[in-house]
DNA sequence: TACCAACCTACCAAGTTGGTCTGAAGAACG
DNA sequence: CGTTCTTCAGACCAACTTGGTAGGTTGGTA
C-alpha cells in the first residue's frame, strides 16, 4: 500500500499547483485547505525539497512554491521521493548489492518486469494529467 | 515492498510443486530445502489452506499437497491470499466503503488503473511459470 | 524589531513484521 | 495400545514503521 507520505505528498504538490501565482504558498493554507495537520505536512517536506521538486522561503511572504511547470513532474518522481523506494523485492533496490542467488532465483525476472511496469505507468503521468480530471489513464496489457 | 509473507509463500509453493509425486510432503523438508524456520512457514500455511491452494494431513506420512497442478495456480491469487490485499490505498480494498470524496478525488482513477494494471500482470503469470525458467514475462506498456 | 513561516529535534502510541516457544491433537504404524 | 510424526493453535516478543504531536530555533521580510 502506498503510505500517506506519498499520497499526501501528492496533495501537497496539487494544491501547490492549483493556487500558483509565482509566490510563495504558505503551508498554513495548504494544511487548512487539505485538512492534513501542519506539523505532520512539514514532516513531509524535506525530501520533496531535496529532490529539488519545490522552493522554499523563509520568513514573512514565505512559504513553498513549484520549482517547475506542472507537466515537468512524474507521478514516479513524486512517489519516489515521497517514499523513499517503490521496489517489490530487496534485491530491486537502487542501493542494493547484488543477491548471491540471483542467477537461480526462480522469481526475480517476475519482480524485476514488475517494477518496470510500475515505473513505466507512474512515469507517464504528469502532475498537469492529475489536475485535469476526466482524463482517462491509458494502459495496455 | 512484498513482505516475507508472500515471497516466502511463493516459495513455499515453487517447493511443493517441484518436488509434488502426488503424496503429502512434510513441511519439516520444505524447511530445510528453502531454509526458511519450520515455525514460522507454520504461520504462513493457514490462508493459503483456506483459500484452497494446499491440501493437508495430520500425523505420520502427512504433511502438504498442491490441491491442483501449477499450471492453474495464478500468482495474483497466492499473493492475494498471502499478503492479505494488494490494493495500492484504502478506498480500493474489497471490503471498503465508497469514500466520500471519490467523486471528486483527483488521484483515484490514477490509483484505479494501477491496481487494474498489476492484477493483470499477476493474473497472468502461473505457478507453472515460475518453474521454467528462462521465460520472459512479456508485457506492453 | 516584530512577525511569520520554514526548519530541526525529540517524543509517542499503535500497528506490522518477522520471528520463537510451548503444547495439543490427529493419523499412521509397529 | 503406545510411539512417532506431523499439522495446528496460541501466546509471546523485539524491532521497525506509520502517523502523528509538541516545542523550540533559525532565517527572512516588512
Amino acid at each position: 500500500m502506498i503510505s500517506t507520505k506519498g499520497r499526501y505528498s501528492l496533495r501537497i504538490l496539487i494544491d501547490l499547483a492549483q493556487h500558483r501565482n509565482g509566490s510563495y504558498i504558505p503551508m498554513k493554507d495548504v494544511a487548512r485547505r487539505q485538512n492534513i495537520s501542519l506539523k505532520y505536512i512539514e514532516r513531509l517536506l524535506p525530501p520533496l525539497k531535496d529532490g529539488g521538486l519545490i522552493d522554499s522561503l523563509h520568513g514573512k511572504g514565505g512559504g513553498y512554491k513549484l520549482t517547475r511547470e506542472p507537466d515537468q513532474y512524474t507521478i514516479w518522481e513524486i512517489l519516489s521521493l515521497a517514499e523513499g523506494n517503490l521496489a517489490p523485492v530487496e534485491c530491486l533496490r537502487e542501493d542494493a548489492e547484488q543477491c548471491a542467488r540471483s542467477a537461480q532465483c526462480l522469481t526475480l525476472p517476475m519482480w524485476d518486469n514488475y517494477y518496470k511496469l510500475i515505473k513505466g505507468y507512474f512515469s507517464d503521468i504528469t502532475l498537469a494529467d492529475l489536475l485535469k480530471r476526466d482524463v482517462e489513464y491509458d494502459y495496455i496489457i
